[in-house]
RNA sequence: GGGGGAUUAGCUCAUCUGGCUAGAGCGUUUGACUGGCAGUCAAAAGGUGACCGGUUCGAGUCCGGUAUUCUCCA
């Protein structure tokens, strides 16, 4: 079987049990502060799980693209060493909530893998949840009891809580599971030692499979559990080892998902993947992560120096790095696996043939800028090896290391390697320690502590804001967050008009009060689809009813730059080409930004084009037709733009102004007229082929204008109100040219003047010529002269300058180099003179200065100076 | 969110612990050589050392702040 028949061969066995075939989620996500990455099928139904959101299909199914770079036997570190560990993976699995339990789990589980794909029985082992007394949990008897009926029970393993319990965080749903193993080794292996003692033994051929999770529990925050009123069931199969099992393959990097890759790689390289071990392990890292780089970029998340883009990056350099080191590939390269890759997976998934250009673009921009990284981080790591070899020492300090790895991006690992080849070493203890410390300072101040939600009521939290600004409302619950010394309070509301900071738009701001008192809300977040208003302080009373009500100004403020992205968005793909995709999009109350795919910086034209379009646009004052819970395809039929790596339900909200249509949840105003007016104020580059831009739109736009006019009526001020103000800014400016040139030539030639005077004036002493003068010179021109008259005679001199300068006086002495090769020094007699004038000073042994206080000392100071 | 670094000529970067008028390569311009192109040689132009403030006789260099950017941790 092929890769995409055993997708489809699920998916088709699935529905079969009447379960709904969903799409797959995006990678990255968005509006949960604690998981930056789908890391299982299960993420998707997190917010049904947690009864935030209502259950549409009790039974549904899927294939999904997850990513983990870290956690249970999956370090970043680690993928790429063995064949079958990945950071992204595809995730067959199949739910219920509060359908069906763990009789049809186990029985469907079966059925598929022994009778569909038809995996050898004898193959196969389960574990159940062997039980915690200590933490009062019971063996999970259920299970084991109805695995009896499928399967010998010395195939079935008792596992403990690290295995077979699951639990979604600290706190949340959990319950018991049970997984699937598979012993793929010949029989020859088999018949020496059983299977069963090598089930989570990490035996690369003898793995896990399936997982069944019975979630049945809800663990509060003081870790006691509850039973969860509606039992679901959360199973998850890696895609690619049941591919490994099905194409009898002993490696998931032999089977057609991987390989075509791996080849493509051994092309560009010119080696052959099977030749040699560390080339091998190079070739998968970079199959691997080209995978996940790409799958990122195709869901909006680009490499950046932040939280998951910084995630995206770390793993790109990974695979350059590997490629470097191992491959000698010394120049990007990695871009060029996305043919390959659209290939192998482009028919499942659109989204990488669709982004193809940019993935490339992006891709190679990254390579090209890390190579740089590592290029400036040999350099200093070269200089240090230097130093440490002209000590004589063998051991690169950790804390060196650190520096290089910290700051530069230089990997630890290519350090160690370098060194390495000089014979040296790195003090691996110092350079873990330094570390840790820096892990310490983060978590520190990055520690998040929420209590327990404190119901006051039951209910679902109504949005009303599309409709109204102020609503009589309840508390339905609450709790208390503390950050960094910082205390504040979240809360639900039964009702609320205040938009939850989402799709760019940032969340509203406003009051709720009641008859006593009235509190600020400062800020409103959505966390896993619950709207979740910030205070500072509770109500003394929380539970009569309140007026939430949100700052209006604020909030009609962000409509007009909302609605004005729109405007713009449209007008940028009519000047630009239908190519412009939104990349992301920030709107608040006193600006907007906008990312978008384009290739090229926009010229001063294109941005006035863009801005004539959107303006005509508002004062064409289109009313807006906002359609409310419509079928996304109906919506994709009406022309409506969707973006990429965002998750949509079946019915979707559909703004429109005009022809611009967009799928969108914001806040906009009645009709564009109300912007009153946009205007670009920047256009940059963000990364490789996305361009940002950033705009302002009504009385924002207003103040932008008075400040201008009044820069220019002040400017107009000081040329008499020239009516021709550039003209006549050009004239100033090179007529201060023209007098700054003849006054530098007039101090030169006075300078060169008085140079002549002293030298001839030198009086001989002891055969030492003296020069002695008392000025009024700026510092600088007292160097030109002392340089100047050592050009002309470097020899047997001793020269002497005092000057008072803006009230203060300074020394100067200069030596000939002969005097100084003689042993004389200029530092030693400026600072015995300038005690004379109360100051200190020095310098060279040529040439030196000193400033001080007393004015009356300076005659006194430069005829002190003997020789 | 927290730490560390960087910002010097159009570009890439030097300038060790404050001190000899801030240098190099590439690029640009000019000139010479060659029949032309390419090239070689020579010369020149090009700098508020990111910005603001402080310490000092003296700051690109030290300190504080701002901006931009890189990087590590979360």
């Amino acid at each position: 079987m092929t890769s995409q028949e055993i997708r489809q061969s699920f998916l088709d066995f699935f529905t079969s049990k009447n379960h709904k075939i969903v799409p797959s989620a995006p990678m990255v996500i968005k509006d949960d502060p604690t998981l930056m990455f789908t890391n299982a099928g299960m993420n998707q139904f997190k917010n049904i799980i947690l009864g935030n959101d209502h259950i549409k299909y009790p039974r549904v199914a899927n294939s999904q693209k997850c990513l983990r770079v870290s956690g249970k036997h999956n370090d970043l570190e680690e993928v790429g060493h063995d064949t079958y560990h990945h950071t992204m993976f595809e995730m067959l699995g199949n739910w219920s909530f509060g359908d069906y339990f763990k009789k049809e789990a186990i029985a469907w589980a079966w059925e598929y893998l022994t009778e569909v794909v038809k995996i050898d029985k004898d193959r196969l082992y389960v574990t159940i949840f062997e039980g915690a007394p200590d933490e009062g949990l019971e063996r999970d008897t259920e299970a084991y009891e109805i695995w009896k009926q499928f399967i010998p029970e010395d195939r079935i393993i008792n596992g403990d809580k690290k295995d077979n319990f699951w639990e979604m965080g600290d706190t949340g749903p959990c319950g018991p599971c049970s997984e699937i193993h598979v012993d793929i080794r010949p029989d020859s292996e088999r018949e020496e030692i059983s299977g069963v003692s090598l089930v989570n033994q990490d035996h690369p051929q003898v793995i896990e499979i399936w997982n069944n999770v019975f979630m049945q529990y809800n663990r509060k925050s003081d870790g006691t559990l509850t039973p969860l009123p509606k039992k679901v069931i959360d199973t998850g199969m890696g895609f690619e080892r049941l591919c490994m099992t099905l194409q009898g393959k002993t490696s998931n990097y032999d089977t057609d998902v991987f390989q075509p890759i791996i080849q493509e790689i051994g092309k560009i390289a010119g080696l052959r993947y099977g030749d040699n071990e560390k080339v091998d392990i190079a070739m998968r890292v970079i199959a691997d992560h080209v995978r996940t780089i790409a799958f990122s970029i195709a869901d909006g998340q680009l490499p950046s120096n932040a939280k998951a883009g910084y995630v995206i990056r770390r793993i790109l350099r990974r695979a350059v790095r590997y490629g470097y080191t191992f491959l000698n590939q010394h120049e990007a390269f990695m871009y060029k696996l996305t043919d390959v890759l659209c290939e192998v997976l482009g028919g499942a998934y659109p989204e990488l043939i669709a982004q193809k250009t940019l993935i490339e673009k992006v891709i190679m921009e990254e390579e090209n800028t890390f190579l740089h990284t590592l290029e400036t981080g040999i350099k200093l790591l070269e200089k240090n090896l230097n130093e440490i070899k002209a000590k004589g020492e063998k051991v690169l300090s950790g804390h060196v290391a650190f520096t290089l790895y910290d700051t530069f991006g230089f990997p630890l690992d290519l350090t160690e390697l370098i060194l390495r080849e000089n014979g040296l070493s790195v003090d691996i203890e110092e350079f873990n320690k330094e570390m840790q410390q820096q892990k310490e300072r983060a978590r520190n101040a990055a520690a998040v502590e929420s209590s327990d939600w404190v119901v006051i009521r039951e209910g679902e939290t109504r949005f009303v804001g599309y409709d109204l600004n102020e609503v009589e409302t309840n508390i339905l619950r609450y709790r208390k967050v503390t950050q960094k010394n910082k205390t504040y309070f979240q809360i639900v509301l039964s009702d609320t008009p205040f938009y939850a900071e989402m799709g760019g738009q940032v969340g509203d701001s406003g009051t709720l009060s009641n008859a006593e008192e009235t509190i600020e809300i400062t800020d409103t977040k959505n966390e896993n689809n619950l709207s979740v208003h910030i205070v500072n302080k509770l109500p003394n009373d929380l539970t009569g009813s309140f007026v939430a009500k949100i700052n209006l100004d604020k909030r009609m403020a962000t409509a007009r730059n909302h609605s004005a992205t729109h405007l713009v968005h449209e007008a940028l793909r009519e000047v630009l080409g239908t190519h412009v995709e939104q990349k992301g999009s920030f709107v608040s109350p006193e600006n907007l930004r906008f990312d978008f795919a384009h290739y090229q910086r926009m010229t001063t034209e294109e941005i006035r084009e863009v801005e004539r379009i959107a303006n005509r646009r508002i004062r064409e004052n289109l009313i807006r037709n906002e359609m409310r819970e419509i079928p996304i395809a109906e919506a994709q039929s009406m022309g409506a733009i969707a973006l990429f790596g965002e998750k949509y339900g079946e019915t979707v909200r559909v703004i429109q102004f005009g022809d611009s249509i967009e799928l969108c949840g914001g806040t906009h105003v009645k009709a564009t007229g109300d912007i009153g007016m946009v205007r670009i104020i920047s256009e940059s580059s963000i990364a490789a082929g996305i361009r940002r831009i950033e705009a302002i739109t009504g009385e924002a736009v207003e103040d932008m204008i008075d400040k201008q006019q009044d820069v220019i009526a002040t400017a107009k001020e000081f040329f008499k109100n020239t009516p021709d103000l550039v003209k006549a800014i050009q004239r100033s400016i090179s007529e201060n040219q023209d007098l700054r040139k003849q006054v530098d030539d007039f101090r030169h030639e006075k300078i060169m003047e008085l140079r002549n005077r002293l030298i001839k004036e030198a009086k001989e002493v002891n055969g030492i010529k003296e020069i002695r003068v008392n000025t009024i010179l700026p510092a600088e021109a007292v160097k030109t002269l002392a340089f100047q008259i050592k050009n002309m005679m470097n020899e047997n001199l001793l020269v002497v300058i005092g000057s008072l300068f803006d009230g203060k006086p300074t020394l100067t002495v200069l030596l000939s180099d002969d005097l100084v090769e003689k042993g004389y020094n200029a530092t030693a007699l400026v600072r015995e003179a300038a005690k004379h004038i109360q100051g200190g000073g020095g310098g060279q042994p040529f040439f030196a200065t000193a400033g001080g206080k007393n004015p009356k000392g300076l005659d006194k100071a430069i005829q002190s100076i003997e020789l």
